[in-house]
Order: structure tokens, then C-alpha cells, then sequence
DNA sequence: TAAAAATACTCCATAGGTATTTTAT
DNA sequence: ATAAAATACCTATGGAGTATTTTTA
């Protein structure tokens, strides 16, 4: 699992659709499908059914969204900081993760 | 920037050493000083002063090594959640983040 | 039957390797 | 003098491409 994967997959979900997300991203379809497929390989699980049936998001798939979106966000947080820093500029941020 | 990049870094920073990281990571030097060369490259900062001066961690070198740890725990818990999914389980997680 | 996704390849960029030189203790 | 880091170069894996064949709506 890397970070483009993740930008990746996350754009399949807001298309919903590998076609179109493969547009936005300004790549080809067929490497997009593979990638889906090799993320199910690794996490072991569905991530969206897409044969024999609607294509639809399974729960895993839904979570691995909303993993994805925060650590896509925190890592634009964290380039932002490291700019502000280059440019001489305090500021504070608070990072955390609570979990149950 | 990547995982692998992050969590090769965070090995660098906790070892204080690339070469005893490289060593714990099982791959060569050469590399691993790549690997932090291109990462300073990629952010345009210093992340560790290491030329005619003491080994030392920059304060964006600090910060990247706190959102490294975020995140990968991050992926950590996002792995073991689908892994519990797969297996039945259920449990709820919290995610979140807040800056100022 | 048309559009989306999967499969089958090809190519090239880069992660990681070895050998060596330079720097710092 | 010795150990760490940088530099130079090589190789091989996998990311992204094109062409084509299933699918499903």
C-alpha cells in the first residue's frame, strides 16, 4: 500500500467509475484496474463488487475511503507545514488519532 | 513521497544512523541515502544537517518524523480493521484530526 | 450493441544492489 | 585509522502504455 495507490483508489470511489477516474488522473484504464486489483491482493478483501452483480462498494472498501482521504489530507497538511517552515512562519497544528 | 519513504525514514531518525536504519531495514546503504537525499529533494528542505556539522534533526526533519508515525499507524490500524472485517468481527473506530 | 472492465503483452523509470571515494571522529 | 555517508554505476521489478478481449447495462 502507497500513497498512490490510495489517491488512485479514492478517485475510483468519488467516480465511481475505473474509466472515469482513469480520465481525471490523466491515465490509462487497464493500469487503473490493475492497481484496484492489486489492492485487493494485498489487503486481502473486496473492495468494490464488480462482476455478476451492481457495482457497488463492500465495507472494507468503504473504510479503506475514509482511511485514505485522512492520510491523503494529513500528508498535504504535512507538506503545507514543512513549507511554512522554508518560509520562516510559525503557526502550531495538532495531529492526532483517537481510537476505540 | 510514499510509505516506503516515510517508514525508511522514521528507522533513520529512531536509529540516529543510516547506516545502523539500512542495517535494521535489511537493505544497503547506498540506498538508504538516496532515499533521504530524494525526500529532501522532493519537500526542498533539510531534514538532517550532516555535513561539517553534528548529526542533527532539522525542526521540519522533526515533523516529518511525527506525521511518518501518524500515518503509518494510521495504515497500521486501517490493515488490522479490514483484517477484523474479514474475519466477522465488528468494533467501531474513531479517526480524526484537528489543527489550529 | 455500446461502454466499462479485464487480460495480455511491451517499455521504461526507479528501487535496491555492489564498488568505491570522501568525510568526520 | 576507522567508521559513516556520499557518489557512481548496474540490474531487475513493477508502473504505465497500447492493443484486444470479455463483460454488463
Amino acid at each position: 500500500m502507497d500513497f498512490r495507490q490510495l489517491y488512485y483508489y479514492r478517485e475510483i470511489i468519488r467516480e465511481a467509475s475505473i474509466s472515469k477516474a482513469a480520465e481525471k488522473l490523466h491515465i490509462a484504464q487497464p493500469p487503473l484496474s490493475q492497481l484496484l486489483k492489486r489492492l485487493e491482493d494485498e489487503l486481502e478483501t473486496t473492495l468494490i463488487h464488480r462482476y455478476r452483480q451492481k457495482w457497488e462498494v463492500t465495507e472494507a472498501g468503504r473504510l479503506l475511503y475514509d482511511y485514505a482521504s485522512q492520510i491523503i489530507g494529513q500528508s498535504d497538511q504535512l507538506k503545507k507545514r514543512i513549507h511554512e517552515l522554508e518560509m520562516g512562519q510559525g503557526g502550531t497544528i495538532e495531529i492526532g488519532v483517537s481510537s476505540s
